[in-house]
DNA sequence: GGCTTCACG
DNA sequence: ACGTACGTGAAGCCT
């Protein structure tokens, strides 16, 4: 048979792509473009893979059709299709547009009635026609030899080619009976029901027994009386979904078959829609099929000419070159932070100027950016490393205007890396060398290594060439403000901090340690004991045999791999055997003397301090992270893990004071929901779990109960995270549906709270991200997943991060301010550490009154919400006696 | 490297 | 019928 016609369903691709790819897809400047890829890609793989003798994309007219008139509901599902899916649709009629590809599309038809109706026409011709869909609607319109569909399964690439054959193993029936077995199955996506009880096999074998409805309802005696009533009470569903499923064979098109044929291809318009949506191997792609020329971009490696500046006095002409109207870029070798820094002289011509080690002076760094003349601030790559570093040797840091990790980190908070390499993959069209061993390993071979100052020297060039890129991206987006304002400030506040640390009482630290130790092996002693056998007690799955099947203890819940043994498990079984207390009372001590009394002793730094990492791309929500160690995670809850407080000290001559927000998340809803009632608890200065309390169990406040105040304080926090009746019931040790009058009473007593909720979720879904106050946005690609449970799992987290975002944006504002503060005063007192909504600083007596008022005024005054701000404040000689 | 557990806000 | 609170980092086991 000759070559085929491709008849393809512009909607139903496009659709299908939306969902089978992220939604995280998108170009620098924020355009989603997962739907216009994956159609893309689908219709070049048609073309290549089919040789289409013609070609035609038929779409829906977003207008109701009179068909459907009757029964509003019908699809219903498909028109409330996300507005980022909606955006592409234009972008996908752009491409093929810009391809040639004829469309039709017809007001009052569908797609697939379009399709129909073509080959319908192509059968009477006796010409061969492929019907491309993801819609099994088209099944219906298969015939041999003339109608195939080649039907989209799942995801981009799984197709399967149906002829007749092909749909009675499919479906078991044949083509022409498609629309029968499916009206009676009814179809969940178009939101249609069916008969109840008759799924894909008992439909099939109805339709084969009677050869139709109308055969099927005739004889409806001969089933089983529950079938016959489900048949007979549904009769008039299944010819209604008859009627709307059968496919308009002579919709009023227009062109004829010979007309469908591909035109020439608008190169320039490919190109430049190509290159707006970033489809760079989608274009050459393109290009392999229908021709034309797509001048492939090459990567520019990165090499620069590298010029060392071997004096501090550098010679005139050494720097005459150095010309630039844009910050500076400054770059630096990968493995040694302070082996010196190498300026961007001339992006153009690619060389920089480079400073070594031994050179790097606050006057060898002042010459080689003064030389420039002008206030040019700098620009780096994950800035708080080298300013670190350079901290340590004494050299002043030049004012940043851009680090372009933390640039790419405000685009887009959910990326995996933030690496100088791939950022600059991601946002240019250069690239750096692949890393020699001389950068990846502690190997060198010599021979095969890269000098240092090319290292630095292509860092230097890879910044500057981020520099336009993320700066118009951060525009575009409306991150500049943020960037300038917090971000970019807070990066040296935090390496102060790093470099200074915290001091800690390591004789207090080991004796701690050694404590647990003992109690440990004490511990583990009586748990084999009552096991009856040795076993690692640190082993889940030795400690599941032990539980569930030698003690024959009640298993309580499951995790991915069998029983689960956390905490709240056992709980639930305390007293049923001896085990299970030693079983918590060995995991809370072990968790302290490894986690915290081995692993905070070995990251005993100079000083007896310890330094750890705060890191400013890692958190979703735009919080800070602490590692190596976490000092985020101390423990405080428990008596014995307190203990670990008392180890963290100043230094001689210093006190800790120690600030944190009260309830700044829960002020952060009151400010966003602008919740009458929450605003006045909070204005009045109440106990404000007390206060809600009161409103929700509706008592006077002076008879809320210890355990109501309790309820309602959970319900508090539960609900900056979405949590659900069943979660809260779980955590307050009730009913769930006890805890779903609790909610409910919550939602009534603050019921802005709700509409909130509600406001956040529904904005977030329309642009595929979530805004702070502050404009910091994080893409929820989960809003638009086809999974229940990944789609609410997307609702929770957009619910939380416009608060937990707000707190932590009006935390680093705070911390900004307090670091100017204290150095415009030239204060002694400094800040060490930062725990999410809490400060600590080492104090000097003389101090100590000025930094009360200075911290607390600060924090206080970081951002105006509409309640206030407060603060609570103590000093102590020690982290755990700093208590309010 | 994935999984489980558990420390914090 | 299913799963069920957001965000982190570290330790230890196991494949």
């Amino acid at each position: 048979m000759a070559k085929p016609l491709l008849l393809i369903d512009g909607n139903s691709l496009t659709y299908r792509a939306f969902f089978a790819l992220p939604t995280d897809m998108a170009t620098a400047s924020g355009q989603v473009t997962n739907a216009v890829f994956g159609f893309t890609s689908m219709l070049i793989n048609l073309l290549r893979d089919h040789e289409p003798s013609g070609v035609v994309i038929t779409f829906d007219l977003p207008k109701p059709t009179f068909r459907h008139k009757a029964n509003p509901e019908y699809k219903a599902t498909r028109e409330s299709a996300p507005d980022i899916l909606r955006q592409q649709m234009g972008l996908v009629r752009e491409v093929v547009d810009a391809i040639n590809i004829p469309v039709i599309e017809l007001e009052g038809y569908e797609a697939d009635d379009i399709l129909a109706t073509l080959a319908t026409r192509a059968r009477d011709q006796k010409r061969a026609v492929i019907i491309v869909t993801g819609d099994r609607d088209s099944y219906q319109l298969v015939e041999d030899p003339f109608i195939k569909v080649l039907y989209n399964k799942r995801g981009v690439s799984d197709y399967a080619l149906y002829d007749e054959k092909g749909i009675l193993e499919r479906t078991g029936v044949k083509p022409s009976d498609y629309v029968s077995y499916a009206a009676l199955r009814g179809d969940k996506s178009d939101n249609l029901p069916g008969v109840p009880g008759v799924g894909e096999k008992t439909a099939a074998k109805l339709i084969n027994t009677y050869g139709g409805l109308d055969g099927i309802f005739d004889a409806t005696e001969d089933q089983t009386p529950k079938l016959r009533q489900n048949l007979e009470e549904n009769e008039d569903q299944a010819r209604m979904n008859l009627e709307l499923m059968e496919l308009v064979r002579d919709a009023p098109v227009d062109a004829e078959l010979d007309e469908l044929q591909m035109g020439e291809p608008d190169h320039d318009e490919i190109k430049r829609l190509f290159d707006f949506l970033e489809f760079r191997s989608l274009h050459e792609r393109l290009a392999e099929v229908i021709g034309g020329s797509v001048d492939r971009v090459e990567r520019t490696v990165l090499e620069p000419e590298v010029e060392t500046f071997d004096t501090p006095a550098a010679t005139a002409e050494q720097l005459a070159g150095i010309t630039s109207d844009v910050p500076v870029a400054i770059g630096y070798d990968e493995d040694n932070a302070s082996a010196g820094v190498a300026v961007v002289k001339d992006g153009e011509a690619a060389s920089v100027v480079w400073v070594p080690q031994s050179q790097l002076t606050d006057e060898a760094v002042a010459n080689a950016l003064g030389a420039l003349g002008g206030d040019h601030g700098v620009a780096l790559h994950d800035a708080k490393a080298i300013y670190r570093s350079w901290l340590t040797v004494g050299v002043e840091v030049p004012a940043l205007t851009l680090d372009s990790a933390i640039a790419a980190y405000l685009l887009d908070p959910a990326e995996s890396s933030y690496d100088l390499r791939e950022v600059l993959l991601r946002y240019t069209e250069c690239e750096l060398p692949e890393p020699g061993p001389a950068a990846s390993g502690q190997l060198d071979f010599g021979e095969t290594s890269v000098d240092t100052s090319v290292l630095a020297g292509r860092n230097a060039l890879a910044v500057d060439r981020l520099i336009e890129p993320l700066n118009r991206a951060m525009e575009a987006q409306g991150l500049a403000e943020l960037n300038t304002d917090i971000e970019v400030p807070l990066i040296s506040v935090l390496a102060r901090m790093e470099a200074i640390g915290i001091g800690v009482d390591v004789a207090e630290l080991t004796r701690l340690r050694d404590h647990l130790t003992s109690e440990v092996n004490r511990l583990r002693a009586l748990i084999h004991e009552d096991a009856g056998e040795e076993f690692n007690t640190n082993s889940t799955k030795q400690l599941r045999e032990i539980l569930f099947e030698k003690l024959e203890l009640t298993p309580q819940k499951k995790t991915k791999t069998g029983y689960s043994t956390d905490a709240a498990s056992l709980e639930k079984l305390r007293g049923e055997h001896p085990i299970i207390e030693h079983l918590l009372d060995y995991r809370e001590v072990e968790k302290l003397r490894s986690t915290y009394g081995e692993g905070l002793l070995s990251e005993v730094g100079e000083g007896d301090r310890i330094r750890a990492t705060f890191n400013q791309t890692v958190a979703r929500t735009g919080r800070l992270s602490s590692d190596a160690p976490n000092l985020h995670n101390i423990p405080v809850r428990s008596e014995m893990g307190r203990e670990f407080r008392k180890a963290f000290v100043p230094a001689d001559g210093y006190e800790l004071l120690v600030a944190d927000y009260n309830q700044i998340e829960l002020r952060c809803i009151a400010h966003l929901a602008e919740d009458p009632g929450l605003i006045a608890a909070f204005e009045a200065g109440d106990d404000i779990h007390n206060a809600t309390a009161s409103r929700v169990f509706d008592v006077d406040s002076d008879k809320v109960t210890i355990e109501q105040r309790s309820k309602a304080k959970m319900v508090s926090y539960g609900l900056a995270y979405g949590m659900e009746a069943y979660g809260l019931g779980q955590r307050l040790g009730i009913p769930t549906d006890e805890a779903a009058t609790i909610l409910t009473a919550y939602f009534e007593a603050f019921p802005a709270v709700r509409d909130y909720m509600d406001k956040t979720i529904a904005e977030a879904r329309e642009r595929g991200y979530t805004e702070t106050l502050f404009g910091r946005r994080r893409k929820i690609p989960e809003l638009a997943s086809g999974n229940f449970r990944i789609r609410q799992a997307g609702e929770r987290q957009a619910m939380n991060a416009g608060i937990q975002g707000l707190a932590a944006d009006i935390f680093k504002v705070a911390l900004v301010n307090l670091d100017r503060e204290l150095r415009e005063s030239a204060a002694k007192s400094r800040l060490i550490l930062q725990v999410h909504d809490e400060v600590i600083l080492e104090v000097v007596p003389e101090e100590h009154d000025q930094m009360a008022e200075l911290t607390t005024r600060v924090m206080a005054d970081a951002f105006e919400l509409r309640v206030p701000l407060e603060v609570n404040l103590a000093f102590g000689p020690s982290w755990a006696e700093a208590k309010a």
